[in-house]
DNA sequence: ACATGTGAACTGCTTCACAGCG
DNA sequence: CGCTGTGAAGCAGTTCACATGT
């Protein structure tokens, strides 16, 4: 039995990679699995896992460990995985292209309903086997495809106005790849996914490494 | 005077973030920001931004906020900006190929030197303008080129085995698209972005979310 | 004997609030 | 007077350590 108090964002994204690493558990035909095997791969701790997976309930047996299949199931159930999720993606560049078909979103459920551009030479063209719709369409288009999800890959310049577009079309949860921090009414949900960030975390990481690593 | 104590990965994250605002608003001629201001367009509050840029000196003026142009450069410097970065792509598949030409990463000053997979299909073809190298020959080009940075484009599956290899070609800065958790020395900096658990975490807060908000 | 589940201690990031300076 | 810079307080997430159950 799980209290719905409010869980942090970072144990969210622990229980993901934990999924992911008892689905691969369990095709190699494990059958239980500890919370010190789990962290390992998960790159964490036992006690870190043991804490997260509390949240929601008590799925081990002492002494024993985890049944692979039977906390596969509950994570999927947790993380509201047990259904269809319908994404549109907005901006047909390389990036949205890519996501497009990327395995990673269909295999977890996630359907690609629509790929959305306002350039009017990419608008009817076909981008991994879709048609590019028209952004002007997407409002009246969204009331027949009850979109769950929008995938905002456009310009950091058009970002704010695109997801404020969105948002008035009726979906209030939005994965953001674009470079900026989207200012929208609370009620709508936004992840943010910065690639070019990532990046100059790691620039910043190496010009500060300890020195001390990097003797020769 | 900045000492160089270890500073939190989200304050990293910040700065960036930051940058951006602040080229922005270089780009509509603002020559002055408060913490206000940058804090609002960022996200966050006036203090945060403070303190964050308070860990590597003092960069403003009382009563008046910061100099766009001078903040924009010391953040460049701080963030290590300030050179080329040579960067390896290893995957050419859709997500690769679009990292391969991604602005943010050019703009920035990340320079892709080259493309790599091991399918002898892709091998040799071009994409984005650049011949596809064999991944077999990565430790030796690694000599000629130097890269800094590895960007990791591949199967989940894969993507230990590829690190391991990149490591030992003598790269020692990953960035991380596969969904899982590498395991590497502790020399290697490794950053990761999950995309699939991005957007679950998105399924999570919308099946958990608050229901007075959800109110018609 | 072994591994979970969890209150308590700890660590570190964020927020507060105000002294200091232009 | 306005806004920065910062010690101190507050809070949230992580780690510890052990009682509990198999």
């Amino acid at each position: 039995m799980h209290a719905d108090k409010p869980i942090a964002e970072s144990t969210v994204r622990r229980l993901s990679l934990y999924l992911r690493v008892l689905e691969q558990a369990r095709e190699r035909g494990v059958e239980t699995i500890s919370s010190d095997a789990l962290a390992d791969e998960g790159g964490t701790t036992s006690a870190q896992v043991r804490k997260d997976l509390s949240f929601f309930g008590s799925f081990g047996t002492r002494g024993r460990g985890y049944a692979v299949a039977d906390l596969v199931a509950e994570l999927r159930r947790i993380l509201g995985l047990g259904r269809e999720w319908r994404v549109y993606i907005v901006g047909a560049g390389k990036i949205g292209a890519a996501l497009s078909t990327y395995q990673g979103f269909v295999q977890r459920g996630f359907t690609v309903l629509g790929i959305y551009d306002n350039d009017p030479r990419v608008v009817g063209t076909t981008v991994e086997g879709q048609v590019v719709r028209d952004f002007g369409t997407l409002a009246a288009d969204a009331r027949r495809d009850e979109p769950d999800i929008a995938v905002l890959a456009v310009p950091g310049e058009a970002a704010q106005h695109v997801a404020e577009q969105v948002v008035a079309a009726g979906i209030d949860a939005i994965l953001n790849f674009a470079p900026v921090a989207l200012h929208l009414a609370p009620n709508v949900t936004v992840r943010s996914v910065n690639m070019a960030l990532e990046l100059e975390g790691l620039a910043y990481a190496i010009v500060h490494r300890d020195p001390v690593t990097t003797a020769a």
